[in-house]
DNA sequence: TTGTTTACGTCAGCCATGTTGACATTTATG
DNA sequence: CATAAATGTCAACATGGCTGACGTAAACAA
């Protein structure tokens, strides 16, 4: 293809191959990264746009509507849905802004707050396995390299390093394993 | 929240904090991943399904739809939708395995292999920007992390290391397929 | 004050893609 | 020969994207 035509790409030892399984490794690693917590959604009649809601929402309690419409870049009338569900069975509250009182602040309840637990304890559980497992060195190439497949930079800002200080954190072996 | 009111809950916070991160760059990656791609498909009238399809019968020519099925871990009647569109527009073909007759052999036409050029162009550019960004060293410690998300030693033994191997592996599922 | 824009909600319908269940055909295999 | 396997197909249903249109309340600018 064009790649064994352009000498300079060549130089940079990213071959065919390479590209590919990381393209599969996405593909590979995303699938089984949802493949837990859907089977638990799936008791409450729930999918995985509405842990995207609890989730999200969970991680930053107070964030609106709009703000949430832009992390999960779907549409009003798509969010709607099933945040009317999780409104309406009372996982997640809205209050008024107090700063401007158009925006809808959302809010995890206790219930809510509870499920949220219970989706994301897999995923921590996985990722953890996965960087203890690897090592820490592992752990910040990953970062880097995800940071880079991700398009915009007003994403990336929520990775600054709020680690800043952050080696200190699990090695393989040990792990602080109390966190479920 | 009830972190800050608990001392020596630090060192779990900053590694609860890890975790989320790892969750939500597994989010961000792979929503900005997908997106370049179904803007093409549109064009097409195709969606990732399609794509899932195109892409990994172009990695592995000659693979069976059982194996497919395999990989995509969807129903044969989903796979069935998408995959007779497929054929019916000549984007792919079968041919009838020749070491078992029952096996429908998949292969990307001239038409497919181009469709499936330029999508995973888009894509593999993008990985090869962001490995480029973050070097080898960190590219190995993606791999590792990944790896270590994936649930099945199955579908990990894909990435063995070809790291030394030349360009231009295939990895023919395993019938030669030579039947018409 | 008034007019416009913003933030959010909602109704209605369409489409893609996943699911289950039932059944048919061809071929391999014990 | 009987059974199992690989594949295909029909039908019905659910989820969660989308567009378009319209409504309300609050903020903001002229």
């Amino acid at each position: 293809m064009a790649d064994v035509n352009n000498p300079g790409l060549n130089l940079l030892f990213l071959r065919d191959e390479e590209l590919r399984q990381g393209i599969e490794l996405l593909f590979f690693a995303y699938r089984d990264f949802t493949a837990e917590p859907d089977a638990i959604l799936a008791k409450y009649d729930f999918g995985r746009a509405h842990h995207r809601v609890i989730y999200f929402t969970g991680r930053s309690p107070g964030m609106t509507v709009g703000e949430l419409l832009g992390i999960l870049r779907i549409t009003k009338q798509s969010l709607s849905r099933v945040l009317g569900q999780l409104l309406k069975q009372g996982f997640i509250q809205q209050k008024t802004g107090s700063r401007d009182r158009r925006q809808r602040l959302l809010y995890l309840t206790e219930k809510g707050a509870e499920l949220e637990r219970q989706l994301s304890a897999e995923q921590r559980a996985r990722i953890a396995r996965a960087y203890r497992a690897a090592g820490a060195q592992a752990v910040e190439g990953f970062r880097k390299v995800m940071l880079g497949i991700i398009g915009r930079e007003e994403d990336r800002r929520r990775f600054a390093s709020k680690a800043g200080a952050a080696p200190g954190i699990a090695k393989p072996g040990q792990g602080t394993g109390t966190q479920g």
